[in-house]
DNA sequence: TTTCGTCACTTACACGTGTAAGTAAAGTGT
DNA sequence: ACACTTTACTTACACGTGTAAGTGACGAAA
């Protein structure tokens, strides 16, 4: 309908100059305004309705005002989700716009960023090394769910180490890891049976019997079969995810064998099914929203000033961890 | 480290003038250029790696060529995710992007679309009329995942009537809805309900029994107690979610009952741990994919010039109901 | 040879914003 | 009364792009 309305627009409607708007507007300080134009330019912007152009914005300052949070191609699971709600509020918080994209299958992430100029990036999908040092030639500071050297925040978030450290607690000896098939999770995959493999060897156990099996019941009382019918039987299994584990239970009793006697099943995500199944399960929960906070406070934190106005200010999460045990019946 | 690398400087590598540049980049018919150049510049923009200022571009063009999703503030499930990602594909095929961003709570999204002048909007989330009216002022088009008249597009998706239809179909005279007491879902759980007793009126049945309970056996089982035990006692219970269908097969168990033989349950949304509840769960599919890719052919098809570079080629998907009935043994 | 059109470019402007530098008037110190 | 600072603004430029309008050279028609 009406044309876009401008700075331009709303000085014209004050009566005064368009770099007095932007100066009330974005309340510099060392310019002296009176109080009675700031008004006037107020009560002009909002009458007509004025937003600047995030465009023209970005053009001027040379970086812009979103966060760009990356996601994986593949479809996105509930944690990544809750990680995604998480990062938003902080940001927002933080005076910011998050927005999310989803990386196309061989898409590199490095034109996007370059074209868009986010003020912040978080990378919540693995990239290729040279699309990873494009991305860091550009300059834009960034939070990486993919780094494996931030201790706590590896890929696997620590949540491989805990769940054998409770089967290991409860006395299993020999442990396996049940794994998708599907390929869309596999990064996701070999940082959880890297974190089990190195979580045994610490506790003296034997290397766990992986097996890798879809959503189905027959796929898994396969699984099943061949853990507790080895050489050396599995006594304890790590799923990959809760829904895993619902796979594990259901093969389970597809053998007329139960958990956690003939097998203890310990998944991870915690999701809100979890306590609702037979028996109810143990779990390792995911603070995917605090995680998400994180992130967003780490790829945030080198651009907000100091004492500035999107300055956090509520007690630092940084030394909460992300991950905890929920014991149920089923481990 | 190295300065961005602007338009400017391919031209600078290449010899020629800027606006050779851009008409070779953006492949402007009408203008005539020698293969030779056109050839050097574009191998000096490969070897520069330059990518267009989204925000020049968008600033001069008037409009970006991200389409903006807009997400409710609750927290994603998963078939929303799913839209995301059939969305996401189609826009791209479209030659355009997709950008998510949550709706913080109580948030107007007319200034977000004022200031980033999406080619495209598709809407999530319900909004409050003055925003939807000044959305519409923006003149960005728009496709909405709210609108009640587009027949099999409407906010329940047709879901509550084929969840109906089966009860009826199946001899059910008196039929239960559980709805969600949380009250983050609660536009959704309306227009499910709306639509389930319209259907009900439809089959010539009674109004439906309500129950609305949170994710729990007890709470669950205390539901199907009054339903099992009312004057006229329901037989079978349209669930909103197969999560709830799970709470209501673990609140019969805990009265020691059963679906289907004490109480039909149906779900909703078909999520993969559907087949792996006892007994597995009859419910409706939701193809969230293909939604997503409706919505996002819905919202582009105004822009996308006829016969041009990001023309939709296959075939149709307008026609595909997005939801069906998945029978298994709980209905 | 002159005129005219086509080719292959280049020059110049606009998009809307943030901010450094400039300016006229009013106030302050001696 | 004069110089000098402060106040309250305004003027002018840059950011990187797309494109209409302009330009010189070259070939063909008259």
């Amino acid at each position: 309908m009406h044309r876009k309305v401008t700075s331009h627009d709303v000085a014209r409607a004050a009566g005064v100059s368009r770099a007095t708007v932007s100066y009330v507007l974005n309340g510099r300080s060392g310019q002296s305004i009176t109080e009675t134009t700031r008004q006037r330019v107020l009560t002009a912007a909002a009458k007509l309705g004025y937003a600047p152009s995030t465009a023209a914005r970005t053009l001027r300052r040379g970086q812009s005002d979103l966060v760009l949070m990356l996601l994986p191609p593949e479809p996105l699971g509930r944690a990544l989700a809750m990680v995604l709600d998480g990062a938003s509020d902080q940001v927002e918080q933080a005076g910011l716009r998050l927005i999310a994209h989803r990386l196309p299958d061989g898409g590199a992430a490095a034109p996007l960023v370059r074209s868009l100029v986010p003020a912040a990036l978080i990378l919540a999908t693995p990239l290729q090394e040279p699309d990873l040092d494009a991305l860091q030639a550009t300059g834009v500071p960034m939070a990486s769910l993919q780094q494996d050297h931030a201790d706590p925040l590896g890929p696997d978030l620590g949540i491989g180490a805990l769940q054998v450290q409770h089967l290991a607690r409860s006395g299993h000896r020999r442990i396996g890891v049940a794994l998708p098939a599907a390929s869309g999770y596999q990064w996701r995959a070999e940082a959880r049976l890297a974190a089990i493999e190195e979580a045994c060897h610490r506790h003296g156990l034997q290397p766990p019997a992986v097996e890798r099996i879809n959503l189905d019941p027959a796929d898994a009382s396969g699984a099943v079969g061949r853990w507790l019918f080895a050489d050396t039987p599995v006594t304890g299994v790590c799923a990959f995810d809760d829904e895993y584990a619902f796979a594990l239970l259901a093969g389970l009793s597809m053998l007329n064998r139960s958990a956690p006697s003939d097998l203890a099943v310990i998944g991870a995500e915690d999701i809100p099914l979890a306590r609702l199944a037979v028996p109810p399960l143990t779990t390792v929960s995911v603070h995917a929203r605090r995680i998400g906070v994180l992130f967003a406070q780490l790829a945030t934190e080198s651009l907000v000033e100091p004492g500035g106005f999107g300055t956090v200010t509520g007690a630092p999460e940084q030394n909460l961890p992300p991950v905890a045990l929920v014991r149920r019946a089923s481990a």
